[in-house]
DNA sequence: CCGTTTTTAGTAATGATTACTATTTTTAAA
DNA sequence: TTTAAAAATAGTAATCATTACTAAAAACGG
């Protein structure tokens, strides 16, 4: 019930907060492993569960298969590449009138949160179809 | 590549058309087969997968462990209710704006696509929870 | 009909995640 | 510092949803 602190969980906390990758369970496994070589899966997908429990990382449930994890906790939006499959942080002053608006939806609805996400091609996927790499 | 006149492929067609609950592939296999008792599991995700692409169902990649199908190809939105996991429908006139803020949202991104969805206690588990089941 | 294409049932395989368990580490109180 | 309880771990097994494979059957188009 309570939080002991272990070399696993900073490891995995401070790798997870350098990474503006939205990386998944395994991606971080694979990081961690480099300082913690003897580290389970199954103690990164604990960790991380744990953590997002507490608030103090997201767990983002977008579409797709592989859930996937955010060090930055504040609400911010998502664009997923239907191609290569990345995750970026979109930004964009209009959504604050979006949030405005489902703000009040929301009580219309009696409904407790909204999730929005985006699809659309990363730079890197433009350009490869674009032929230019 | 082009599509046959199947009993299974008719049959999980009109008793998806018939559902407002945006069914899982084995709920749908549950009730297909009191019609087609030998109809395999894999036959039902593979005309369920068939019939997406085609525009014919629409298949909803919400948030959690499942995928859903919807008879309804119209653009509408979801609330899922974290309790018993439920998927409604939801309606307000309000979205038609969030729309038209999102899709100029779109241009500005270079993105291609947005998803709505909300969370919310549905009306059986809002009762639930008040006491009166 | 008849050759070709599509679909099927049944089963096996996959991939992500979760569960289990014996052992180790951390914690907080004595 | 010692120590008993609580929490966490590595390693492994199990689960769940979905996809892949395959030989046989059905649908198609002429
Ligand atoms: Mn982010
Ligand atoms: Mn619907
Ligand atoms: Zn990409
Ligand atoms: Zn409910």
């Amino acid at each position: 019930m309570k939080f002991s602190r272990t070399s696993q969980r900073r490891v995995i906390l401070s790798e997870l907060r350098k990474l503006k990758s939205h990386p998944t369970a395994d991606d971080l496994y694979t990081i961690v492993r480099e300082k913690l070589p003897q580290i389970s899966l199954g103690t990164v997908y604990r960790n991380l569960d744990q953590m997002a429990a507490a608030g103090i990382i997201q767990k983002l449930e977008l579409s797709g298969r592989q859930k996937r994890f955010d060090g930055n906790v504040e609400k911010h939006y998502h664009m997923r590449c239907p191609h290569c499959g990345a995750v970026k942080d979109v930004e964009n002053e209009r959504l604050a009138d979006v949030e405005n608006i489902l703000s009040d939806v929301l009580d219309e609805l009696g409904a407790d949160s909204f999730w929005i996400e985006f699809t659309g091609h990363c730079k890197d996927c433009n350009k490869a179809e674009a032929g230019l790499v």
